[in-house]
DNA sequence: ATGATCACTGTAAACCTTTTCATCAACCGA
DNA sequence: TCGGTTGATGAAAAGGTTTACAGTGATCAT
């Protein structure tokens, strides 16, 4: 219709500069008035590239994950990228064959805390371009948040409250992101003046921190850091059960920030982990090809209702 | 490798039944040790189906939405085909143009709670196949869930607890929700012996709940239902920062029925709405074809702590 | 032995782009 | 005037699969 080649067109509407303006401006215009988009699986054909990226989540109903996908979503569209979503379950096992499947139709994966083990993560980034969230492997690229630093907050806040006794609450001990935070919490109260006490494995799920609510308040601890904001909520709704008042017997502490936080009453102080950021970043890393790039977002102590001083 | 011709190969792999035993074993073989898995995007070019499916949300910020994409995600995966996750950020202007960019690589889109016009949504559903999640419009394939009937058990509660003056707290104006919401708790309200008093339009958000609680408060009403469960924790927030007892001097009645819901105290009775099912649901409808199919789930009261008897 | 039928398999076209290479005209400097 | 550049364009191949059609050989009835 434009009176050229197809191999004007393609040229119109990919690399503009080779083309003369005149001729440009026509095949832009018939391109408009028909509609016309081109086909991206029979581009990606030819270049290899499909414009696609996968995204894996262990569990979307988990309010830590949707903000990450948001990023990823977001930072992907401004890259003119779609986003594939797959949603494992919790199940370790899905994950691989998942990944394998969206492999052929994407130009990479982001794989966001993925609960495989490190072996066949490493052998999967072999396969496919691959960027790992909140979860670090040697050789790997990787976006993950400063948990120390974010311990360190949650601790100096504590000790300015008095709080000389407290506890964690611990995640699945599978899980890579509560190795760190005992790691981290380790070493933080080592040099400090502060007695640990350590609970669980818990599912990192609210009725995870119902469960446990009443061994933390047999010990005689003054404070409780949770694994999670949801494990933290679930110490707080039982402990407003049983008239526990909070924060004036005791102080409840959470990790992630995610939005429930505060909602709830009294509101849950918490170290906020980037989720946006962190899907963002997740993307560029993908897209940047940088080799095996490490990327450490910085992590934010959110005081609310639910810490004070100790009793 | 198999010694037969690419026609064999795609024939014993695709439509079993037409090859013989031998050779379809010999390429099955041959292809596994070679790790072969045909190229979605190149059959895609000739078949026209691409075996994905798109799936555009508001916000996946919003409760409500990551357990449907669960939904979709899951019985999309049960019928082999990826999904396209696209989130538009509340913004009606964005959907149209994401949808097209999808509508190449996809066999069908389900849209859910899209914001824009009914007109716009109409021509869109020529061009790709589409299925609407809570949202209905003549002659487009839809699921939505009985509010209807939600409305009635949440009144009848209401009135079996002897409260005679109840509030509604509206959602956006222009969201199809809000409008069913409104039209079945009037249809309802007028047939009994209650006195309905109407506040908003509020954000359908948490802070929405925060800034009418006062005015809910203001008017005599003994019990409000809110528009969703966020509004309703917005309610309770607030309620809970003024020294109001709930239910002791107002009970408060969410709709939607997100993950929150039972960890705030007391928890929030509510109309569950399907979620997952609808998700499911919504693909089901895509991938069977079937003409212009409208499906209505089934919604359930969920009774707990936040409704008591009228003071 | 011949022709028809049948089950299976191969050939080649088609799907829609992108990209390499070739072509062509216009322009430049000598 | 001419060889060399340059810029714009077209022709054709390539990418991996599916499918309509044609072909092959075996089997069977005559």
């Amino acid at each position: 219709m434009a009176g050229v080649s197809t191999a004007t067109v393609t040229r119109a509407l990919s690399s503009p500069e080779v083309v003369r303006p005149a001729t440009r401006e026509r095949v832009r215009e018939v391109a408009a008035s028909l509609g016309y988009h081109p086909n991206r699986a029979a581009r990606g054909l030819i270049t290899g590239r499909t414009g696609n990226l996968g995204l894996l989540v262990p569990d979307l109903a988990n309010p830590f994950f949707p903000s990450i996908v948001k990023g990823v979503q977001g930072r992907a569209h401004e890259a003119d990228h779609a986003v594939f979503l797959a949603d494992t379950d919790e199940d370790p096992a899905a994950e691989a064959g998942l990944v394998r499947k969206l492999a052929k139709q994407v130009d990479g994966m982001v794989l966001c805390s993925p609960r495989m083990a490190e072996a066949e993560l490493r052998e999967l980034a072999a396969e496919v371009p691959t960027v790992l969230v909140y979860r670090r492997i040697p050789g790997v690229p990787s976006v993950t948040a400063e948990f120390l630093d974010g311990m360190r907050q949650a601790v100096s806040h504590l000790v300015a409250l008095s709080h000389k006794k407290i506890a964690y609450v611990a995640g699945p001990r599978s899980s890579w992101a509560n190795r760190e935070r005992v790691r981290s919490l380790r070493a933080v109260t080592r040099k400090s003046e502060v007695e640990l006490t350590e609970f669980g494995n818990v599912a990192p799920q609210f009725h995870g921190g119902v469960s446990v609510a009443d061994s933390v308040l047999a010990s005689n601890v003054t404070a409780v850091i949770a694994y999670n904001d949801l494990v933290a909520l679930g110490l707080l709704h039982r402990f407003a059960a049983r008239g526990v008042s909070v924060p004036g017997d005791i102080s409840v502490l959470g990790f992630d920030d995610i939005p429930l936080a505060e909602m709830v009453h009294p509101a849950l102080t918490t170290v906020a982990l980037p989720k946006e950021e962190a899907g963002q970043a997740g993307v560029d890393l993908l897209l940047d090809r940088k080799p095996a790039v490490r990327r450490e977002l910085p992590t934010q102590l959110m005081v609310r209702g639910s810490t004070g001083p100790a009793r």
